[in-house]
DNA sequence: ATAAAACCTGTAGTTACTACAGGAGCAAGG
DNA sequence: CCTTGCTCCTGTAGTAACTACAGGTTTTAT
């Protein structure tokens, strides 16, 4: 009574994760994703098991961590036992990136806004933006 | 009594604007510096103008102006006339993806504060960071 | 059986640089 | 004048994370 496990093709498993087919394959070159079963004709197929490790991914990167840092998580994550320090150590140094990231931008931000503003005093003939950008 | 103006190798430019040589070297390639002058042995050789330009490129940059961008401004700042509302409105539309990556950032950031949290209060053996971004 | 769709591979393009390798120019000291 | 050492020259390849093709095979549906 084993009842056969759902399977998918790379196209099914780009529709069920939202990962497009060609990023799955990259991912699989990547090593992320390890080499799947193929069909007697050489067409991939995937399981559960690596629907759910791609979705992982995906959330992932959505979150922005990078390739490498995903491939860290999830070898950190076979280990099981007190590799969760490990992983909360990793999240909390990408959380500090983010806020870095967060800053800069923040920053930019406010320089665009005060271009934008002297531009709106604008009584010269030649754009402010311009003008300030260029001294 | 014409003095002779400033001239500047690479290398001194490079030093002078903060760009690397290598990079002067790229924004030549990509047509946004215009072809500099050459030395009889054939190095390059930077006017004071050439300068300014390179100086502008990098506050543009340090901005978060994407190169073809950049190219437009420069463009459109050599029009002179009512330029300045073309450079006033890329301005704005380049603020509100400054903008819209900062709401991105932000959201990041508050979900992995989430995990985090999740982590300090953990009691099971497995780590909760993993368990909830495969789930 | 046949046509259309999906899949296969390897490769090249994207962005904005950065980093070589192997050779030539240039400036200063002897 | 010549040598030493630094800078510069070119073209190419590498980075991150995909994306997009070309030219051919397999699967699926009718």
């Amino acid at each position: 009574m084993a009842r056969l496990s759902t399977t998918y093709s790379r196209g099914q498993l780009a529709k069920s994760t939202g990962v497009k087919a060609e990023t799955i394959r990259y991912y699989e070159k990547c090593g992320l994703l390890g080499v799947p079963a193929r069909s007697p004709g050489g067409h991939r197929i995937y399981s559960e098991d690596q629907a759910g490790r791609l979705k992982f991914i995906r959330r992932c990167r959505k979150l922005g961590f990078a390739i490498s840092e995903i491939d860290d998580l999830l070898g950190l994550s076979s280990i099981g036992d007190k590799s969760c320090e490990q992983v909360q150590h990793a999240t909390v140094a990408h959380l500090s990136d983010v806020h870095d990231k967060i800053k800069d931008l923040r920053k930019i931000e406010r320089a665009l806004n005060g271009l934008i503003k002297q531009c709106e005093s604008n009584t010269t003939p030649s754009c402010p933006i311009i003008v300030e950008l260029f001294s």
